[in-house]
DNA sequence: TTGATAGGCAAGTCTATGCTTGCCTATGGT
DNA sequence: ACCATAGGCAAGCATAGACTTGCCTATCAA
């Protein structure tokens, strides 16, 4: 089954813990995965394992949604927006009177 | 377990058959459960129960985005986009420069 | 009243997926 | 060389969720 572009997105965007590490990507880019789970744990009380963690990062880079750059043993993530303002007006119409004060 | 609202929407959106649903309503808006399960078949040859459909009919509208009137034995069903416009902003940033051309 | 239409409810099945556990690789410091 | 750190891989489990089947209710037309 070939998975669109859209769909990826929107399953990436389904978990709660995937949206509250973009949320900590838009606080602060370029975090490594120790970063995420420690920032998860302090500030959300999200008790998850590293290899959780790691597995939501995969799932949010298949959908473009953050890109990871290598440098020495870290692996830094950083946010991507982009599909996210692609996807969005899908339905959104660009007449909408309330969208455009 | 609370579900917040955006919790709804995210989850609601997850399924590529509810997107369609929201696209159908986008189309023509205020279509009964019938008219919309005839749409799939024809214009996506996505060959679904009726019951598939109400379900689906039924997340949407707890995500509020669709609300539905009653009438008679009839049942429309109509867009709410307003949980998205407010769903969507959370990481978009105001000042990117590519989301206002 | 009878029958057709529009929709709802409630199991039950089956797959997807979130999470864990255990082990493995690679890089950097000392 | 040694060990700690940063991360990856793969199997296993357990719940959530999509879909079906079967039956029930309500509205309208004849």
């Amino acid at each position: 089954m070939v998975s669109s572009m859209a769909d990826d997105v929107f399953k990436a965007l389904a978990d709660p813990t995937r949206r509250r590490i973009l949320d900590e990507l838009v606080d602060r880019d370029g975090q490594t995965l120790f970063e995420i789970c420690a920032r998860l744990v302090t500030k959300h009380g999200l008790g998850l394992s590293r290899q959780a963690i790691s597995q939501h990062l995969a799932v949010l880079e298949s959908a473009d949604l953050v890109r990871s750059r290598r440098q020495g043993r870290y692996k830094f993530h950083d946010l991507n927006t982009e599909p996210l303002e692609r996807v969005v007006t899908r339905w959104l119409r660009p007449g909408t009177p309330e969208s455009t004060p």
